[in-house]
RNA sequence: GACUCUAUGGUGUAGUGGCUAACAUACUGGACUGUCGAUCCAGAGAUCGCGGGUUCAAAUCCCGCUAGAGUCGCCA
């Protein structure tokens, strides 16, 4: 045994004991004929002191201690004369009898300190270090109190989790996948899997009734701070459910997690929005709705006089920003700016000022009276004070935009505070999206998604105005979770896929395996999966998913710590039938 | 595929055409017996990402490249 306690548990009760510790060398104080040593474990800090006068040698032993020495001493605890109330152990300090160094340590590139000085490139290369540091290891901790308790959840609702292969076959839908040659079948691939999907399907037909895994997932598509090639998702899956029960049974985990992981309790249920009005009121599926600010469609009221910007434009709609009519020209400048980034794209932006004596103060005077701007201001439940914020153009990129003027808007006047947790589903997602480029559907979940009953004519009418019980779980404008009921009859499965435009032969080579196990008594049966990623930094208020996975990848893809991906040599390429032919760029 | 930003001692930053490139921290040596972000003194440490150009003069301006961060496209 290296050690009888750890870094973080010695109190004033343990007074007197003798004790072994182990531990990484924080920080050295010499003082002289006195030095005081932090001893540093995962569990906390332990301050050790060598004293010259009770023992000379011993004291000259810790003055060659380094920063990240690991290091074991005998000693007895002893009461501090001075305490430290910052620290839990700052009560106690070890008084040292014989010090053993376990390893020394070259000095680390970056302090490992909360407030390191560390950049996070260098961080990243050397991300073992990384993790010594507290409020990285916290993330961790997080992420497995968040894994155990949605283990202990989904157990408790009689869930089994069970492993699929991570080796399976690449299917055209979807993102890109990775693929792995097969030596043994040369000239064939394995793909990694985007998700579970066909694999929970078919395990509802084998009749596990709950399932879940938490499951590596990979996807080969440029990345984001919120997106890693490989990620990690809370993958279940029900039999004998309709839409309301998969809600009501993980709104009911989601609860769990809030209680027992951040000991939040969300009592009340958590809203339900359509697909169609989320993008009508939000203009976008996944709306942060912690601050109100929600869309007013304006095009019937600003139309016909004579502004060419609004007459010419499908859509023009407009927010109100409560007390910001005081903005000044340089801020609106900021804000036009803004949504004018080609990213957002947006042409200009139009303002009213709602001013204190009642009257208005907009870019587009010239055209619109005061009682013209007065009902615009109605319209949009203006006060004295306001500020009314419009963009106009092409519906659904102008939607789009105003959804990110919103946001801008929201954090400026500091409306989505990270302590605060606003949960919804969005439902009623459309089953197909129109491809113009290609021109034709694609399912907008993915193809064994269940169409509304309610919509099963508009099948062969109108297919784009189809319904899907699809779901999303949203929360602070997180897509943390979504899902759907499936489909469990080959016929409409066989529909769907003619919708989507394969071929029966091509359904039949992709899909074969799911659409033969249909025919063996497939019950009814739906689920969804969450970001386990996401939801991690949603509770840990990080801006990126990176800090809470413990090895992540870099922008585009790089492992900057092992230096992956990497070459391999031609011994490994022959075995597999490969030959390198690099595309010129 | 596109856009924006960034690159200066080990580390993090300052330096917007003209000095010996500044500061903090870490590091090394010294002083110090109650420190806990110890303090104090001294020291070492940078061809300013790479390549080219403009200029009497470039860390600074221009072009290209490389690397990183963020975003659009993409991500059923």
């Amino acid at each position: 045994m290296y050690r009888t306690h750890t870094c973080g548990e010695l109190r004033l009760s343990h007074i007197g004991q003798q004790v072994t510790l182990a531990g990484w060398v924080q920080r050295v104080r010499r003082m002289g004929g006195m030095i005081f040593v932090d001893l540093r474990d995962r569990f906390g800090i332990t301050q050790l002191v060598f004293n010259q006068e009770t023992n000379a040698d011993l004291c000259a032993q810790a003055n060659e201690l380094g920063r990240e020495f690991v290091i074991q001493v005998q000693a007895e605890v002893a009461e501090r004369s001075n305490k430290n109330k910052h620290i839990p152990t700052g009560e106690i300090e070890l008084l040292v009898s014989t010090m053993r160094v376990l390893n020394t340590s070259e000095t680390p590139p970056f302090t490992i300190e909360d407030n390191t000085d560390g950049g996070d490139d260098l961080r990243m290369k050397y991300r073992y270090l990384d993790l010594r540091r507290n409020t990285v290891r916290e993330n961790m901790i997080l992420r497995h109190k968040v894994a155990f308790e949605t283990r202990r959840y989904l157990d408790q609702m009689g869930f089994l989790e069970v492993e699929t292969p991570i080796l399976i076959a690449s299917t055209p839908e979807g993102a890109r996948d990775f693929v792995v040659p097969s030596r043994m079948n040369q000239g064939q691939f394995y793909a990694l899997p985007q998700s579970p999907q066909l694999f929970k399907q078919l395990l509802m037909v084998s009749g596990f009734d709950k399932y879940f895994q938490i499951a590596k997932c990979f996807r080969d598509e440029d990345l984001r701070a919120d997106r890693q090639p490989e990620f990690t998702q809370i993958d279940c899956e029900m039999s004998f459910v309709k839409q309301e029960d998969v809600l009501n049974l993980f709104e009911g985990m989601m609860k769990h997690l809030f209680r027992f992981v951040k000991n939040i309790d969300m009592t009340d249920a958590f809203p339900r929005m359509t697909w169609a009005d989320a993008m009508k009121y939000y203009g976008s599926d996944k709306p942060d709705i912690r601050f109100d600010m929600q869309f007013v469609e304006i095009k019937e009221l600003v139309s016909g006089k004579n502004f060419v910007v609004f007459d010419e434009a499908d859509y023009v709609g407009a927010i109100c920003a409560s007390n910001c009519a005081t903005y000044t020209r340089k801020q609106l400048d900021e804000l036009t700016d803004f949504v004018k980034r080609p990213q957002i794209g947006a042409k200009g932006l139009v303002y009213i000022r709602c001013e204190a004596d009642g009257t208005f103060k907009s870019s587009v005077d010239k055209f619109y009276t005061n009682d013209d701007l007065a009902k615009i201001a109605t319209a949009c439940k203006a006060e004295k004070g306001d500020l009314i914020l419009i963009l106009a153009g092409a519906t659904e990129k102008t939607q789009k935009a105003l959804c990110e003027l919103r946001l801008e808007m929201g954090s400026r006047l500091g409306l989505r505070d990270k302590n605060v947790f606003a949960p919804l589903w969005v439902i009623d997602f459309p089953l197909f999206q129109w491809d113009e480029e290609t021109q034709r559907f694609y399912a907008m979940h993915h193809p064994f998604t269940c169409p509304n009953e309610d919509d099963i004519a508009l099948l062969d009418t109108n297919p784009g105005k189809v319904r899907a019980t699809a779901y999303d779980m949203v929360i602070n404008g997180v897509e943390l979770g979504g899902g759907s009921i499936r489909i469990h009859e080959s016929a409409l499965q066989k529909k769907m896929f003619e919708l989507l435009g394969f071929t029966p032969e091509q359904a039949e080579a992709q899909f074969g395996f799911l659409m033969s196990a249909f025919k063996y008594g497939a019950p009814p049966h739906g689920g969804l999966a969450f970001g386990l990623d996401r939801l991690v930094s949603l509770f840990a208020g990080l801006d990126s998913i990176r800090d809470c996975i413990a090895f992540p990848k870099n922008n585009s893809g790089r492992d900057v710590m092992i230096d992956a991906p990497s070459v391999i040599d031609n011994a490994q390429l022959d075995e597999l039938g490969l030959r390198i032919e690099l595309k010129k760029s």
